[in-house]
RNA sequence: GCGCCCGUAGCUCAGCUGGAUAGAGCAUCGGCCUUCUAAGCCGAGGGUUGAAGGUUCGAGUCCUUCCGGGCGUACCA
């Protein structure tokens, strides 16, 4: 139960009686432990519109405010803060094993996420890392709320690099072994166009034969386009993110809609020649000077742009798929391009009515001297490459605490604890800033880090093995005595508003945030109070709650696409 | 020039539609292993929230100006 929601819609009936409509209730987390589990400040806010007394508003809500079995105290304190202690019963009665630890959401949506989104001319590189993972928690969110989530993966499969690439090819008669890095072949090409004017003019020509489906150039293109995707899914599987062919939507699968897309556009009368090139011209996106700023849809060539694949694809989100809501997880560099082609789209009528489009912007990754995150060289950061390092780096420490571990299982929990750092890391950090890449940080095994948080569960789990249980085999209810269960079991009570918060606002270094506190908080506890020592009926109670906050930290981590491991 | 984002402890970062005494981790210092993994826990010090004004019962959060940084800004994506 999202118990803030609920708290919420008390506290907001209450206000509708005591003579504030439609006032918001403000309900959150207490501040402070004194001030109770949860506060309501939309008081002080209701009554400075109603011009009334704060306190006095506050009193007469207190008088409609029913939480009997819910809070065992409420009282007004300050200026007009509502303070709600919750009743233990009530808190154990959430974390019973008979409660769900997620209610799916009230309305299902239909929900497009577009991530990832590599260029396949080239591999995937620490650039894509981002959107990736950011993208792949909110897709298990919006499943885990009972959304229905479309996969988009607008990968770059057009353009001019393919034409540098498949004159390359033509050139050297690459076998599949040169291909097997694409990378090494794309900085081939990639100097052979900046060196060779004769080159250069081949590659532009390749382009104009792909354009026209040449088939000689379409097959040699496709074969790019395979090996790229092959390399991608090799990504994805060693990450855990959900992206499979069939979310692939490429590109040049909107060509043919481009053509009617600028005809649309020219209906809406929003079309105009400008140096040659259809652009169109928003009034809200105007220089101060008043020189108009132009989306360009077609170039004076003919050709078409990123914008104009863009609008497309739109189109075919909100009125083919029916997205309710379309995510966009694309670096915060493309921040005014989407408000362009959103506003156009809306323009156009490409935009349903009930359709929102939102672009979740992030920031760069940056190296530890601040510049954006490069090898030693000055190249591209692989994924593979990061990947790897990532995993040794894990075995090494992992062997290092725990030199016990069966040799057998190091492999898995080395790549479990490497990735879930690299992850993590990038996941904790409020998306829309840069954030400095730093391993030591990423893998310290304290704070905020993956490791932290799965050795909080690999601790639960080695205490129900040491006990003789199963994980997840216990039920019944909990008592909630110690301070330190208790506090553990206040928290626990958050997780689902927590996951709603990160659906409504695509944050997921909330949840970070959350779970690190859940680690935190259990750690305390199990510091402070023994378990299987315990007579009954304290031990299963402790049981319990130790089940229950295995069972947050294992979904939450989840949700982050996050895997935990039994021993570590 | 204009636009967007950012500036919080020595470092890396939180701070949820404006709320009560701005919080974690690292680093520093001091405690805790005959007891469920010490990869842990407890405690201490550390701040003019870039600067100055403004809005109000209340500002890290909103508005204005300035300083500093990043990124965009007509035919690449």
């Amino acid at each position: 139960m999202n118990v803030a929601a609920m708290l919420g819609q008390r506290v907001s009936e209450a206000l509708a009686e005591a003579g504030a409509q439609d006032a918001p209730p403000v309900v959150g987390p207490a501040t402070r432990p004194e001030f109770g589990h949860y506060q309501a400040n939309g008081v002080m806010g209701a009554a400075k519109r109603l011009g009334t007394n704060p306190r006095a508003l506050a009193e007469r809500v207190l008088a409609e405010l029913d939480l009997e079995g819910i809070a065992s105290r409420v009282e007004i304190a300050g200026p007009g803060f509502i303070n709600i202690h919750l009743e233990p019963a009530f808190i154990a009665a959430q974390l019973d094993t008979g409660q769900p630890l997620l209610e799916p959401a009230t309305e299902s949506m239909t929900i497009v996420v577009d991530y990832s989104a590599p260029n396949l001319a080239k591999e995937m590189h620490v650039g894509h890392l981002r959107s990736t993972i950011i993208g792949d928690a909110l897709v298990r969110v919006f499943t885990a709320l009972g959304h229905h989530v479309i996969r988009q993966n607008h990968v770059g499969d057009w353009g001019t690099q393919f034409g540098m690439l498949i004159a390359h090819l033509e050139e050297i008669g690459a076998n599949s072994e040169q291909l097997s890095d694409l990378e090494m072949f794309y900085q081939a090409a990639k100097r052979r166009f900046d060196d060779d004017q004769a080159f250069a003019q081949r590659a532009r020509s390749q382009v104009v034969a792909l354009q026209s489906g040449e088939p000689d150039v379409r097959a040699a293109w496709r074969r790019f386009i395979d090996i790229s995707l092959n390399h991608c899914e090799t990504i994805y599987q060693r990450l855990g993110v959900q992206l499979t062919r069939a979310d692939v939507r490429a590109e040049s699968a909107y060509n043919d809609d481009l053509q009617d897309i600028v005809a649309q556009l020219d209906d809406a009368g929003l079309l105009t020649r400008s140096d040659g090139a259809d652009c169109v011209f928003l009034d809200q996106f105007t220089r101060k000077d008043g020189t108009p700023l132009p989306v360009i849809v077609r170039k004076s060539d003919g050709g078409y742009l990123y914008a104009t694949t863009d609008l497309a694809a739109i189109r075919y989100r909100c009125r083919t798929l029916h997205a309710d809501r379309v995510l966009y997880f694309v670096d915060a560099r493309q921040s005014l391009h989407f408000q362009q082609v959103f506003a156009v789209a809306a323009k156009a009528g490409f935009v349903t009515e009930s359709c929102e489009l939102e672009h979740h912007p992030f920031g760069s990754i940056l190296g530890p001297d601040g510049r954006p995150f490069r090898t030693r060289a000055g190249g591209v950061v692989k994924l593979t490459d990061l990947l790897d390092e990532a995993r040794r780096r894990a075995e090494r420490l992992v062997r290092a605490k725990n030199p016990d571990l069966p040799e057998a299982q190091i492999d898995a929990i080395a790549e479990a604890v490497g990735i879930g750092a690299v992850k993590y890391a990038d996941l904790s950090k409020s998306r829309t800033t840069d954030y400095v890449f730093d391993w030591d940080q990423m893998l310290s095994f304290d704070g905020n880090t993956a490791p932290y948080l799965q050795y909080a569960h690999t601790r639960i789990n080695s205490m129900f093995q040491r006990g003789g249980l199963v994980l997840g085999s216990l039920s019944g209810r909990m008592r909630l005595a110690e301070p330190a269960e208790h506090d553990l079991g206040a928290l626990l009570i958050r997780f689902q508003e927590v996951v709603d918060q990160v659906a409504r606002d695509a944050f997921p270094h909330h949840l970070c945030g959350y779970l690190a506190d859940v680690a935190a908080r259990f750690m305390q506890f199990y510091e402070s109070c023994p378990v299987l020592n315990q007579d009954e009926p304290i031990r299963t109670s402790r049981l319990l709650l130790s089940q229950r906050t295995a069972d947050v930290l294992k979904t939450g981590l989840g949700l982050l696409g996050i895997e935990t491991v039994e021993r570590m």
